[in-house]
DNA sequence: TTTT
DNA sequence: TTTT
């Protein structure tokens, strides 16, 4: 019995490394910097710097696409995982595991992210995936979902 | 520049623990079982074990109410929060700050939760608040929000 | 650009109809009773009558095991619809397009709602799909998601 | 029992408008335009033109604020109303009822809403409240919560 | 450390 | 038209 759902809106402090499973896999993290809604005693505004990870298809386009600052807005499941330390302690993460990511902004110029296939093959009209005309990414690729018929 | 929103529906693993910080606020702390949304590769449910921190009334009300094994909705954020170790180390603790708490279920019968002021004081009609006329409560106590006019 | 989720936790307020549409496509609706969250100027607490659509393995789930008055739990995003009265007149419908649907509450006996097959076919063993094993359906059927990996 | 969540990101089709009920409180409505996340049979995008009313502080900010066209995150509960026609037909309207309000975007040079006290007073700098240092409002104001403790 |  |  359950229900996971996670919304966020913030601004990526890096850009995201690529990585890939053992079969091949994508898998990207990133960390998202999401004020709080509140400013705390000394009048300041705090941040939550929440890891969000993202798969397949998804992890790609947020490799080529999510460069440091830009803000996302990003929904997704919250997972606590297990692991080993080096030392053999035991620990636990806790993230985000992203469905969907969309850009909310536009790039930057001379954005970190490296486009689709790196900077020499960035597009010379300039165009921007990931904005607009592309509204949402999730992990089956390109914004295209099935419609209800 | 932010949204951070989580709602989840699972169970409760024990019942919390009220504390109060040094000026007095009630705060309490709780563990939700939620089970994932697939199986794993060995056809196994996985559960993540999610950790919510509730304050003030809202504190005192799942401390008297929530008994282990209750089904509950919670909305609320994620906060990512540095502490230091015993031994010095800093490590970071991610919880949900819960705004909102629903109790889904029935209270089981002789259930763990004490109840508003202990068992003595269990009401002899063996009502049970938190269910059907309070279904919800929150951070200013139970179950009343401002109409929207 | 858009983001549109909506989360409800609501009684149904009858059992759904099941249709088809020309192509053969199932698709389901039903009415959700949500209360809400406080009470109004005659301390009477108000409540919403959501119209929530499903379709295709959702909609046969929903027509199977959503009896009158059962609790769910319904993710999906918020839909406004143009049609034409019969008079000519262009209204507006408002809907909520689920895409997982959860069963927060056991069947009652004699539940109204069928069953898989209709009341012949019910299992002896009274079991109850839709129930604890199968907590969650979706448009694609049984509570089965692709893992991360 | 409830719960009852919606979460858009959508442009202002137009300015709200600022109304008083009889008692003197503040209300505004405004309409959202949200793509839907996939293309239709035809290859087109379709958009949901979603209702939004705010009460209080937030229907003041978002009169002032939100030109047409702004790019803006709306967290709220979905509500059903009943109405009455001019010919007294009962109809059902169906809207989002916002508790936060968050800009996403700049406001456009030359923006059609007023800002605080109308076009004579528009701060020189143009300086552009409801970005980057107030970056939310809700009902009770500007961008101030409780914090935790 | 864990719930059904 | 409405659920508990």
């Amino acid at each position: 019995m359950f229900l996971n759902r996670v919304i966020l809106i913030g601004r990526s402090t890096r850009e995201p490394e690529l990585r890939f499973t053992g079969s091949g896999t994508a898998v990207a993290n990133f960390t998202l910097a999401v004020d709080r809604p509140f400013l705390n005693a000394r009048g300041e505004r705090e941040t939550d710097f929440i890891r969000v990870v993202v798969w397949r298809k998804l992890a790609e386009t947020c490799a080529n696409y999510m460069g440091k600052g830009r803000l996302v807005a990003v929904e997704g499941r919250l997972q606590v995982r297990s692991y080993q330390t080096p030392e053999g302690q035991t620990r636990t993460a806790t993230e985000v595991v992203a469905d969907t990511v969309r850009f909310l902004d536009r790039a930057r110029e001379g954005a970190t992210a490296a486009g689709p296939t790196g900077p020499e093959a960035a597009p010379e009209s300039g165009e921007e995936p990931g904005f607009l005309d592309d509204p949402v990414f999730n992990d089956e690729g390109f914004g295209m979902e099935e419609p209800p018929f």
